[in-house]
RNA sequence: GCCUGGGUAGCUUAGAGGUAAAGCGCGUCCUUGGUAAGGACGAGAGCCCGGGUUCAAAUCCCGGCCUAGGCUCCA
């Protein structure tokens, strides 16, 4: 409700933008409603909201001049089915102030969220056995098609409206402060000051679901009190309602622990602690692959390899920075008389390193990479399997550079980076991030370093975002964000300059002119951690790893045991990939069931005809096959696929 | 950290004061199979940990640990 108000007392005309572009004239006091009717009756009668300039707004909003306005209807649209949730969360608050004892129950809040909507209740006392009942209520409610009426209402009649609603008192006096009016929607028995929009009648709502109970701090402050918040979605029909808890259960399906459990691929276990995950071989087998890689692009690029403890004495730390901007999200321990610390990054290691010998600007760009192990203490509620741990290892690279060589570098780095996303078929999109308010360094070399950035972005095909101030404080960086197989968008590669670093450490070179200069650093990181991009790539792929990647590449599935040893021999051709033989007394249809449930990229079946012939018959997971295939055609088609890292099994998928 | 669920066999789960279940997987045997589950038998469980209530606790109560989802997309 903050509109400005319309010129009131004259005739005046105003003119809103329609979303084709054109300009629609109306009475300077018209609202949304208005203008729909203007632009037809047919539209006008189908109104349930608008949005002005992008917000969503009732259809008794006056509409102001120069507004870009947008009609929504029922058409079942993203806007409406937001109008729609938002008038599902007032039946949920209502089916709940009838079920429980509403003189108790506080209302707090009720929007609707991208997936459906939720409300907030304090001193409501319910468990996931009350939903079943509090849905059948909402139902009831929805049967009784009450017709949704608006409102609006004196400040001071809100007041006493609401006296028995502390909440909404809280809300009530911070919009006393900017409007004159509020407004109420009534259904039934039942009101709430809301800004709305709302749909026409509870008989509108389609199909409702609530989906779960949890806490959440009264204004999302965690120094307010704990309410109750009930989630649920809703959609107009109940088919697109299946549809969603369909999806649901498809992202559940892809999680990367159920996976990395039914895989072998990883634990976090008990007695080892949280967000600290144990590496089994299938598991680890996938990082080597991934490390490898890396370290193929790192060898390419001339780094050299360096390798620092996982515990240094705080002293460190100080020179860093980190005991004074980090030390909440550091493991801090002593031992004896000293005080060590976790690293919670390799940066400064890497600058120890650096400062251990004097350079000549000749010996420039110097490039330190480690897969380093680092630990940071995040809260115990945000741990979440791979994607959120205490111990994960990053694919880090430090570059010590002289100013004039930014540009190349980050060129370089830049091109490795997208050679990593491109290897794996990830859609990505690229950010600036330019100086924040505090920030260390002259104004010369910012202006230099973001200059230099921005034209390695400009001479790139990609498009990039500017997010303006959001560098670090020791630098400006480029952000990758890329998008995995199911929408989801992930952080991860990085570049970042940082002038920060050199200084703390006294770091320097040097020069053509026989003087001291500081070299310039540079973070970069191509997976960002190895816990994170793996754990995507679970997702991403489902499990089904390319060829590259998969822990068992290979497995050889004798049709009866009198095959075996031609099994074992076929084993033997393919021992330069990661092949087993299912050697197990079972039929051949369960053995290629149980190699598509291991998600085995290749199977590869003989019997007595194989044997007879010399040859192979080749089944892949998308179950093709092919007879009479010659083992040494498959096998150069397997060296291809392996080295070229193509993302899926291609030998039958011609 | 806080809120709401959950922790039972290697895995997925059922059981809710009175002898611990099922499917998958595993082992032995029968079977020797031709493209997504052949059959029989069997082994396998400190029911997360510690206290309490009770004649009796996996189950109820209290505390802890771990885990899942949440924790301002502003009425």
């Amino acid at each position: 409700m903050s509109e400005s108000e319309p010129e009131s007392g004259s005739q005046e005309r105003i003119a809103v933008v329609l979303p084709d572009g054109s300009k629609l004239e109306v009475d300077a006091d018209a609202t949304v409603e208005d203008c729909a009717y203007e632009i037809g009756p047919g539209l006008g009668s189908d109104t349930v909201a608008g949005k002005l300039d992008g917000d969503l707004v009732a259809k008794e909003q006056p509409v102001y001049d120069g507004a870009e306005l947008e009609i929504v209807t029922d058409d079942g649209g993203e806007e409406y089915l937001r109008v729609m949730r938002h008038s599902a969360s007032h039946c949920l608050a209502q089916a709940v102030e009838r079920l429980f004892d509403d003189d108790e129950v506080k209302l707090a809040i009720g929007p609707p969220t991208d997936e459906g909507f939720y409300y907030d209740f304090d001193n409501l006392d319910v468990d996931e056995d009350d939903l079943a009942e509090i849905e059948t209520e909402i139902e009831a409610i929805v049967e009784a098609d009450y017709e949704i009426e608006r409102e609006a209402v004196s400040i001071d009649e809100a007041k006493e409206r609401l006296e028995d609603e502390p909440y909404k008192l809280e809300l009530l006096a911070e919009f006393a402060d900017e409007n004159e009016q509020v407004t109420f929607y009534k259904q039934g028995e039942w009101e709430d000051l809301c800004a709305g929009p709302h749909v026409d009648s509870t008989g509108e709502i389609g199909a409702v679901e609530l989906l779960e109970i949890a806490g959440a701090y009264w204004r999302g402050d965690e120094k307010n009190e704990m309410q109750t918040r009930i989630y649920g979605t809703a959609f107009a029909e109940e088919s697109d309602l299946e549809d969603f808890l369909e999806r649901k259960r498809e992202a559940e399906k892809r999680d990367h622990r159920r996976i990395g459990n039914e895989m072998n691929l990883f634990s976090i276990q008990d007695v080892t602690g949280p967000g600290l995950p144990l590496y089994h071989p299938p598991g680890k087998t996938v990082l080597k692959e991934l490390e490898d890689f890396v370290e193929d692009l790192n060898q390419d690029a001339d780094y050299d390899y360096v390798e620092t403890p996982h515990v240094f004495k705080t002293d460190l730390w100080h020179r860093s920075g980190h005991y004074e901007n980090y030390a909440d999200d550091m493991f801090i321990f002593d031992v004896g008389d000293d005080e060590f610390g976790l690293k919670p990054m390799n940066c400064p290691g890497h600058a120890a390193i650096f400062q251990d010998q004097s350079w000549s600007y000749r010996d420039l760009p110097i490039r330190y990479a480690e897969n380093g192990k680092v630990y940071r203490k995040e809260q115990r509620g945000e741990l979440s399997g791979l994607s959120r741990v205490w111990s994960f290892t990053i694919d880090d690279g430090h570059l010590f550079i002289r100013p004039d060589q930014i540009r190349s570098e980050v060129e370089q780095i830049m091109d490795m980076i997208t050679d990593v996303l491109e290897t794996f078929d990830l859609e990505y999109e690229m950010a600036l991030a330019t100086r924040p308010e505090k920030s260390v360094g002259s104004d010369e070399i910012w202006k230099k370093a973001e200059d230099q950035l921005r034209s390695v972005l400009e001479d790139r095909e990609h498009d990039y975002e500017i997010e303006d101030g959001d560098g670090a404080f020791y630098g400006p960086k480029i952000d990758f964000a890329f998008e995995d197989a199911i929408g989801r968008s992930w952080d991860g590669p990085t570049v970042q300059l940082d002038f920060n670093m050199p200084e703390r450490f006294d770091l320097s070179y040097v020069g053509e002119d026989n003087e001291e200069h500081r070299p310039v650093m540079i973070h970069r990181a191509l997976y960002g951690s190895y816990e994170r991009f793996f754990m995507m790539l679970i997702e991403h792929y489902e499990g089904k790893f390319p060829f590259w990647l998969a822990p068992e590449q290979l497995r050889v599935l004798p049709i009866s045991d009198e095959n075996l040893g031609y099994a074992y021999e076929i084993a033997g051709e393919f021992e330069q990939f990661r092949v087993e033989v299912d050697d197990r007394d079972s039929t051949l249809e369960r053995k290629i069931r149980a190699a598509h449930d291991d998600r085995v990229p290749y199977q590869i079946i003989v019997g007595d005809n194989e044997e007879d012939d010399g040859n192979i018959s080749v089944r892949d997971r998308f179950e093709d096959q092919e007879y009479d295939v010659e083992i040494d055609e498959f096998k150069r088609h397997l060296e291809a696929e392996r080295d070229e890292r193509r993302t899926e099994p291609d030998f039958l998928q011609d």
